[in-house]
DNA sequence: CTTAATTGATATAAATATAGTATCAGTTAG
DNA sequence: CTAACTGATACTATATTTATATCAATTAAG
């Protein structure tokens, strides 16, 4: 059961990124380099997040993407909203003649608990969480930081 | 995103169904019928959970199936797992040169968290459990008790 | 004022996962 | 003997995810 597409994941690495180098723009290119995400593929992924705000860009030589709003302000949940739809453990699990009652069904209301927990859970992990822990252990992820490719050997490259 | 896929929505209700009528056999017809379910793919999730020693068979006019567990003993944990393999929220979200040092990447810490956390929250949920809610509110849910069948118009049969 | 580096927009393809169907052989109660 | 069952497995269909490809518009820099 995988949580996270690849979008997602994208996203936040992408956002991780741009919150790292905050004040200029970043190009894709730059991020898909150092990332190792396929260009075109993370480009749509960027485009959706200025279609909701997250981001702004800067065409031409010498523009990218931005952060459009305070990495505290970005959780994990609305990235998954984005990408893979509201979090739903399921339909409804009786859709036949069990549902004659949904408001008061008891698995539609244990179901719901779940994912009022799952769904909170991802809200409190922020961009800007991460980044703070990232800065607290920058010493793991020098290439947040700074230009540094160490250990490119476990690599397959594109 | 979708948490629980069909698979496992199909053989929560298959479970409930055996534990509403333990001691008996019951067979994938009446469960196909009554749940409205694909009668073959039902049959499929049947037989994985037998190979998993969640219920028994017999074969043969009156065979079915029966509860190999106790209800509390079935979580709805380890059927994801069966049907939707071990929840994991990413892999290594960083799998390039950002994740020499692994074992202490913070990024990684968060995701098994929440790993942690949406995993304990559906060990919770057992069958057992959805069992006794059920029962608590048995006129909602006629068919798990007896043989009722509103509104059978909905159907598409196979 | 041309060029190369960029984003905007969109179409398409490839790969994978999910959902559903079909079939044949073996078992067993009646 | 037969009809109601499961065991096993191969197959098809659909949906979702992942990735690529193009072309137009913008802009900094020489
Ligand atoms: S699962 Fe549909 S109302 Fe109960
Ligand atoms: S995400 Fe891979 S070790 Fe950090």
């Amino acid at each position: 059961m995988k949580v996270l597409t690849k979008k997602t994941d994208y996203a936040i690495r992408a956002l991780l990124m741009l919150g790292a180098k905050r004040g200029s723009y970043v190009s894709v290119r730059s991020i898909a380099v150092e990332q190792d995400m396929p260009y075109q593929f993370l480009r749509g992924v960027l485009q959706e997040m200025i279609r909701h705000g997250l981001i702004v860009s800067k065409e031409g030589v010498q523009g990218g993407f931005m952060l459009a709003k305070e990495p505290d302000e970005i959780g994990v949940k609305q990235l998954i909203e984005i990408f893979q739809g509201t979090v739903q453990v399921s339909e409804c699990m009786f859709r036949k003649q069990l549902c004659a009652n949904r408001s008061r069904c008891v698995l539609r209301h244990e179901i719901m608990r779940i994912e009022q927990v799952v769904s909170d859970e991802f809200e409190q992990v922020t961009i800007g969480k991460l980044l703070r822990k990232l800065n607290a252990a920058s010493n793991l992820m020098p290439a947040l930081t700074d230009g540094e490719k160490p250990d490119s050997t476990i690599l397959k490259e594109e």
